[in-house]
DNA sequence: CGTTCATGGAGAAACGTATCTCCGGCCTTC
DNA sequence: GAAGGCCGGAGATACGTTTCTCCATGAACG
């Protein structure tokens, strides 16, 4: 009866140590060969019910793990995904210190591991050596910056790489990104009709798609209905600075009457810059910024935000991945395409799909002159202009 | 030259993919054998500089990137964390819903990182295949309940298991929690001498460590000072029913003239209920509450908050497991060692060795009766930088 | 009665690395 | 002049799966 213990030759000659139960230790209680542990286990070849259930009843009974390191190096799949945010500055990383990133990624995650996947947090600052030794089948990148190096060496190792944000220079999978150029010109739209006449926009100096995406509409709306732009610019990843621009921004000889930032902080940062000159929100200012945080429906005044949909995001972003990761196999024929390895071709030349999303105001008494229902009667210009 | 192509027959025969290169044909163009790269890149073996230089140049040159999947089987160590929080409730989990946890993972994947591990975010109800499926070194389990299952099955399959919070009777390798009876009974004392009289609590009918200890230590301080216990719980994973309690608390006819919320939104209901009912702050009620959140640096008025710091947490968790996990291997012997399973073993018995880490109580004006002045963020005057 | 087929399953070859064992030279040393 | 000792490196094995290939058996069918 065991005498399957004398196939495993090597077992046999090593002293049998308390090592986990492997498939082997599980054919050999079951009477039956690896390939039939294997097959049960995993719903494939054709085998009786019988012998199936007999089977996982003995890997049961044994504690039997099968090994995923084993598996990943067989099949070529981890199941494991990065999720990659591009550092501001020196700090590890700002994950999670922006309600967008943190947002964005729980979605992700929970996209990933209803698909089987789990995700893997690594700051594109990391350390080679982190990258190199995980096997990873895809990466989601937020935000790459212009010729990102990580993300051009993951696409030409053959990692499926997709990014939350139009990328510039990377040759991705695919991206996802809002639709900024239209939040923005809605923004600015919904302000003028609220009665303002000189909107200002506080952005960032960085130079990634949505800072530029944002703040060129912001200048061609300038340019097309005949304002003169009235912007100031901070690093964004620094906290301190945001107050210190906002205060910037009040503080210019030709003051705007409303203010768009781009930036989740910058609406209580305007608002206490607003305080400080004794400008009354809405009266004097109008006010908008991009935040995903609720505090701003609880701040006097209750301060309009720009949603960017990070859930949607993310679950998007990851579903797209996986698409691909997964599409990989389906494209590469029948027979000799397992001997493949899993590299994404993209298909022919031109760019990466991307896929454009909606963003959504929220309008609340900032940007509501006076009556908060009629938006018939313009505000008086603050102060002397 | 090229005759090295003939040793690794396997390759010979079959038709040459456009494969990533491999540690063979490193050494074949190298012209030694794959044990001097081996050697050669992980900087082991005995073997000149100019051998090692030459092959890590070869190395470079076919873009040579070692399969992590290898590796791991190999060597039995995958470089990767588990970071598990355990689900309250429906949601697919509540990381970053609440800032202690956003933070605390924030500090934990920096701190692996740092080391070079990577933390992959698994929540405890995750499918079972998804957790079987992935090689992790260790886990990190955040508040895990009495009896986890997950952790007993972790800690018994090998991997080391850390957790944040004193488990109840989950077999853990170690444990970081915060002092929450010292914190409590600081906050007690500390509104005692701001002159409460009636010190009521808002609290949670989990049984996690924190609600349980916290509240443990309430009682207790109630019956050693003679007061009555007032207190109200609510679910604490339902965000509307806080003030719902809230409103509770404040309506009992032994309404309490203090506070303390043990959770992070409680600072806000507090506050809501008690201007409901005509409640000044600090004046007739004294208000504290547990948050990391900075928004209570400015409501009105500013509330007290205990910091359970939760970076210190999240560093000393992953350092402890990871400590945990590197001196498996420096214990188990010299030659016949390597044959050995990572499976952590306990010293002995007795109880899992565990590290009690302090809080941090910011007092701010919602404790302090009349004087408004507050210790910490002193308001920047406007014209500064 | 011979041929085909479907069924149930076994054997063995990978996957790509790390590492244990061993071996040939050359140099020293008595 | 022979016996170690060190240097530089090659061979082979094992890590634990998945999966391709192939075989034996018996039934169906002409």
């Amino acid at each position: 009866m065991t005498a399957a213990a004398n196939q495993n030759g090597r077992r046999a000659t090593a002293s049998r140590r308390l090592e986990r139960a492997g498939i082997r230790d599980v054919a050999a209680a079951a009477g039956v060969s690896i390939t039939t542990v294997s097959d049960a286990l995993n719903g494939k070849g054709r085998l009786p019910d019988e012998t199936r259930s007999r089977v996982r009843e003995v890997a049961e009974r044994l504690g039997y793990r099968p090994s995923a390191a084993a598996r990943t190096l067989r099949t070529g799949r981890s199941g494991l995904i990065g999720l990659t945010v591009t550092t501001y500055g020196e700090e590890p990383f700002t994950f999670t210190e922006f309600a967008y990133f943190a947002e964005m990624a729980r979605a992700a995650t929970s996209a990933a591991l209803g698909r089987g996947y789990a995700l893997v947090v690594l700051p594109a600052s990391s350390r080679h050596d982190v990258w190199s030794n995980i096997a990873l089948d895809g990466t989601v990148v937020i935000d790459p910056p212009d010729q990102d190096p990580l993300v051009t060496e993951l696409y030409r190792s053959g990692v499926p790489v997709v990014s939350d944000g139009k990328p510039g220079n990377c040759p991705v999978t695919a991206w996802v990104d809002n639709d900024h150029e239209a939040a923005v010109l809605n923004i600015l739209e919904h302000l003028s009709e609220a009665g303002a006449r000189r909107i200002g926009l506080l952005t960032g100096t960085s130079t990634d798609t949505y800072t530029r995406l944002s703040t060129e509409a912001y200048l061609a709306w300038c340019d097309r209905v005949g304002q003169e732009p009235v912007y100031e610019a901070y690093p964004a990843h620094d906290p301190a600075a945001g107050a210190v621009a906002a205060d910037r921004l009040l503080a210019r000889p030709d003051r705007p009457d409303a203010v768009y930032g781009l930036f989740d902080p910058n609406g209580t940062d305007l608002l206490a810059a607003a305080r400080r000159y004794g400008l009354r929100v809405p009266d004097d200012l109008l006010l908008v910024c991009c935040s995903e945080s609720d505090v701003y429906a609880n701040t006097e005044p209750p301060i309009t935000t720009l949603s960017l949909k990070p859930r949607r995001i993310g679950t998007t972003v990851v579903n797209l991945l996986i698409d691909a990761i997964e599409g990989v196999d389906a494209g590469t024929g029948t027979t000799a395409g397992r001997l493949f390895p899993p590299r994404y071709r993209t298909a022919g030349t031109g760019p990466p799909p991307g896929t454009l999303m909606p963003t959504e105001l929220i309008v609340r008494a900032s940007s509501q002159p006076r009556a908060p229902r009629t938006t018939v009667s313009p505000p008086r210009p603050p102060g002397e202009a």
